[in-house]
DNA sequence: GATGAATGAGTGTTCATTCAT
DNA sequence: TATGAATGAACACTCATTCAT
């Protein structure tokens, strides 16, 4: 009982700091954020943050880690209703509500990419891993829609590299990103292509 | 000639600072590249430094209109080439030769996105706005290819979103992007949907 | 008693600090005393000094403030005298006593001064507000012995000017001010005011 | 005619580079004006600066003495004026017209004080000397006005005084100082003063 | 578990001064 | 005369990390 307290209290107070450090990050950056910070969000001093937290890369880390599980886990879920029930219209629906927190998730997904690609080397490739087993997943579910296999791989690397790119022009916030006509002009031709006499 | 070589060398002085500063921020990001680390590099003081550069924001952005013009150049470059002798094989090499120095040119463009999303709201606007101009080029050039206009919106902005995206994957060295087959499969598509009947 | 001491030493690095920025900036002037001049002389890491102060003016504002309350006890209890038993000898004594330090308390008093006006706006309206406190007590201590009443607002402007002035005098150490002449002056008239018919 | 020029242009350069500084110093203080400030402000290189003023201090030692001279000439005048025809009204007339540009002056003084205190030794014993000739001469005035020719040295330094230390509350502008009661208590006590009989 | 105190290397930036041309 | 370029020491300030208690 008091283990379990313990561990709970353990548990919920290195959720805090994850959950304040992702806020923070969020905000304003991983560079930007401080330990300092952290431990002021989180009402305790630097050294008990220490103390749950061995290096400010180890929270990185867990963010990471956090955040790339989110990300798979709304991708397999995606993938999984096409699966079943596959209709356009809900498509469209499933990626417009991914993509109304893509501002949020978007940013720091943008700063675990340039930490990592700065010469955090662990948080790279963990990130590449990801990035593989995301990529295979897709290719394998276009495979069974596709009827040119041979395309499969250039269609899961693109697809990829499509929501990757929304994102940048989204956090740009340069123009009004048209999430309708993109999730339209896909839709309509992957039915034509799925359609095409090869 | 004198004079001339007086102008050069100044030139040649902030030049040098730029270019090692591309140098360095392309390898180590930058955040990781300070300003006695450029000073260094180019053998001048940190005043000399600021003779030319009066703050790291400065020569930032001077890095980020390099880089951004050079972009620019490439692809209206590339859209001019299919505008007048277009075919899909010469599209091939063009995106290919493009994208062998992806790496070196990605680093740096996605080192300049997170710093505009950080706080650089100069950059970030200075950046928006070439990305505006860059999809409005591409959506010129699609709606004259294009059979159904009402895509060409749309098509222009993912066209900008696979760029980017790929530039990531490339970064991450996770696989080997499979830039040939990527390649064949828009080209193959873009055949067929320019000859769809709507 | 443990905490206490515990307590005491906090109070105590705080202090010390604060005692060798005074001591520092005394000699020297407030611009040119460095942080690292401080840490230096209390014997701590820059890293140190800030752990205590959160930046320079912050120190500044515990000197002024340190400063400001000793002017300010020594002017009261000296008002405190005069109200109960007043002599003319007893406040020659009292005023060649506190001028016996006017140098050092002077110098400091001074550049908080130059500092205030500067453009330390914080520090500006902290010894303004000083400033009337100590008028305004005088005033009324003035009222209670002059005749004309009228002129008790400019006689406390003229005191404090006094002291002021005679403050800069003594810094500036061209000639030996007499102290003792000025005070005799000083009780002389007052005498001779107060017993004058209106 | 040449040479008249020629030292006429550069009297006119030396003077705009004075002017500027001192307008520059009253407005931010001596340490907060830079010599780059300075060239800027008269459009010349720093280069072209140091043509003519060797160093900063040099620069601080002529706006002293432009500074002291006019004091100077402030207060001879005045005292020719009390010689000839003294009448209070005058008196007053002749405060209130210095006073009301007691702040741009007052400023300045102040910062040449301080810079003087912090080490500047060559401009503190300039500006002591000058403050004894000040003293000398209002002393000897003070001495034809007085009957108790004892007490003249001590009313000499208190006028200095006085005048010091209303500058000082002027700039701080905590509250008004009422100039007005102030000339009219000195004028009232000084009358009685000099019809006192010893 | 938790904390306050301490650290030291590093950051971007300023500035009086020098000097060849 | 005048200047642009260069310098280097100094500056206030930040921060991830350590550690005794």
């Amino acid at each position: 009982m008091k283990l379990n307290r313990g561990t709970k209290q353990n548990h919920s107070m290195k959720e805090k700091i994850l959950l304040a450090s992702i806020d923070l990050m969020t905000k304003n950056g991983i560079n930007n954020t401080s330990l300092a910070d952290i431990a002021k969000e989180v009402n305790i001093s630097k050294g008990t943050l220490y103390y749950h937290y061995s290096s400010k890369d180890d929270i990185i880390f867990d963010i990471a880690d956090n955040h790339l599980n989110i990300i798979s886990e709304a991708l397999f879920d995606c993938l999984d209703r096409i699966n079943h029930h596959f209709t356009t219209e809900e498509l469209v629906i499933i990626v417009l509500k991914n993509i109304s927190n893509i501002e949020r998730t978007g940013r720091i997904h943008m700063y675990l990419l340039c930490e990592a690609i700065i010469g955090n080397d662990a948080l790279k490739e963990r990130i590449g891993l990801k990035y593989v087993e995301w990529r295979t997943a897709l290719e394998k579910q276009i495979m069974e829609i596709i009827s040119d296999k041979s395309h499969a791989k250039a269609a899961s690397f693109l697809l990829i590299s499509i929501v990757d790119g929304l994102v940048v022009q989204a956090i740009l916030k340069a123009e009004k990103v048209p999430y309708g006509e993109i999730a339209k002009f896909l839709i309509d031709y992957s039915d034509k292509i799925k359609k095409l006499p090869l």
